[in-house]
DNA sequence: AACTCGGGGCA
DNA sequence: TGCCCAGAGTT
């Protein structure tokens, strides 16, 4: 058991005490579309395209229609937008084709679809399907690392290691309170050290400090 | 294991 | 205006 873990717990649910997920809500099948949007970009990008996106195009059979061009000139603004035209039409035509126009409610089902990594799989499941998950994305990566909850490069070691050590019901809120730290304070260049509540239990700053 | 895809935000 | 940020697929 990570001994600070108590301290940081009762620090996220002062700090957030309802954490909720960045993108907004709508059917199963979107969620994953603007899960595979929000790749390599941020929640705010993505929820800027959405509103117009899903208004315009509200279902699978929607967007497997789509022609590459046509469906890059809509989320142009998100990046690298040429790929994931391509995994969103693709991933359609298998939802259709091959789950009977259900998204899939399994992990390796949901990692078969194009642009659907474990990341994006487990906010899926998460958000969409109430599985209890945490995906790991860069922010979570980093500040467990950082904290010295974990101690590894592998993305599956992380997720791994979180759920045995961080209790079962803190699972999605544990995942979220990563995230904002990350975001607001344990940022990847310059963290805010110096301001952190936690800096007396992370063994980045520790070591920080130690090396001057 | 390294490379590619690409824009927005900020110093 | 150039650097930094954020996942998945391919080679």
């Amino acid at each position: 058991m990570y001994k600070n873990l108590g301290k940081i717990i009762e620090y996220f649910s002062k700090k957030y005490p309802k954490p909720e997920t960045a993108l907004k809500f709508m059917t199963p099948f979107q969620l994953l579309i603007a899960t595979i949007m929000s790749a390599q970009t941020t929640d705010v990008q993505v929820n800027k395209v959405t509103e117009k996106l899903f208004n315009k195009f509200e279902k699978a059979e929607d967007f497997a229609k789509l022609s590459y061009e046509e469906l890059e000139k809509e989320i142009k603004s998100i990046g690298l937008y040429k790929n994931k035209s391509k995994y969103i039409i693709e991933s359609s035509k298998m939802i259709i084709n091959k789950y009977s126009n259900e998204v899939p409610k399994s992990r390796e089902k949901l990692m078969n679809l194009p642009g659907v990594g474990r990341k994006t799989a487990n906010v899926v499941l998460a958000n969409a399907f109430k599985q209890n998950t945490i995906a790991v994305d860069t922010h979570v990566f980093r500040v467990a690392n950082r904290l010295g909850i974990v101690n590894t490069d592998k993305t599956d070691q992380v997720e791994k290691t979180l759920m045995e050590v961080v209790p079962e019901n803190y699972w999605s809120k544990f995942h979220h309170w990563l995230i904002f730290h990350g975001r607001e304070v344990c940022k990847a260049r310059n963290p805010y050290c110096q301001g952190c509540t936690l800096k007396s239990y992370c063994k980045y700053y520790q070591n920080q400090i130690k090396g001057g």
